[in-house]
DNA sequence: GTATAATAAAAGTCAAGGAAAGTCAAAAAA
DNA sequence: TTTTTTGACTTTCCTTGACTTTTATTATAC
């Protein structure tokens, strides 16, 4: 078997026990631990896990450097009404934390967008609204925005 | 972990635990602290630490000398403080709107942004309030959400 | 007592070396 | 011919230490 299946197979594995879809490596410790040439981690990388494949590549050099390896979920938009539909018309607060976080960690939503939607269903808001209506009101905020990143 | 990510998540640290977005140290000291060498500091001033990345830095040589670090707040944040406070604790549909499409016009935030924000005072959302709070609650969000962008 | 000189206590500069990842072309294998 | 593998070389970033400059403090001269 080629290495580079190995090679391929091995991030594969990793990325699927990631809950974020992210797999970080260490080159030459990586190439060490799979036999080969540092440098065949680059040709994998650039042959196979190219953003035509749905992955995206970021890395740092010098002291303490990494290859981070990111799976984007692709069919983004349904995805999401996936995710607006599981919402239904209420939901409590954790739960539209973890819906927020599972955008950002997916690559819907960076970073600001995520903070700003947070701030959108925050306790702040939330003590305007009577008790009994909260999770109905938070879940309407929720999916409103959501909608939004269907068309992006 | 590298040494000047902890010096770097140090000095933001003490940043965030300031009231006036500044902090100071003596370098041979915090190097001491953090294990490292002392021009250590110095290359991560220089390297994260510029006018580019928002910051102001400041010191003095000799006996009780100093580094001082200020996180500049620009302009924007005024800006957006001037809105927040020009909403007061409640606000009308279309005022709310011209509130966003200022910020948009300003550059405070991009297209998507605005549409989330909109989305989030919505009367799709809105209509779960009750008549004589909707005001109130659109103007929480408002804010909430503006509250963001002055971190950014 | 004041002015000057010596000393000490900081921070600044810079270059060398090390630790990573990136590039590319040639050889090997399929 | 195309894909894989390797290794030499490059680039980027981090770390350290020797040396310099600036400022404050203390000692000395008058």
């Amino acid at each position: 078997m080629r290495i580079s299946d190995l090679i391929t197979e091995e991030i594969i594995r990793m990325l699927n026990e990631s809950e974020a879809n992210t797999a970080e490596i260490q080159r030459n410790e990586f190439a060490g631990l799979l036999g080969c040439a540092p440098s065949q981690i680059n040709y994998v990388l650039a042959s196979r896990f190219t953003p035509e494949h749905g992955y995206i590549i970021e890395s740092r050099r010098g002291g303490g450097g990494y290859i981070r390896i990111k799976r984007v979920v692709m069919r983004k938009s349904s995805a999401i009404m996936h995710l607006i539909n599981s919402i239904g018309e209420k939901i409590d607060p954790l739960s539209a934390r973890v819906v927020i976080e599972n955008c950002l960690q997916s690559g819907f939503v960076d970073e600001v967008k995520a903070k700003i939607m947070c701030a959108a269903i925050s306790n702040n808001v939330m003590r305007y609204i009577e008790v009994e209506r909260k999770d109905y009101v938070r879940a309407a905020i929720l999916k409103e925005m959501l909608l939004v990143l269907i068309g992006q």
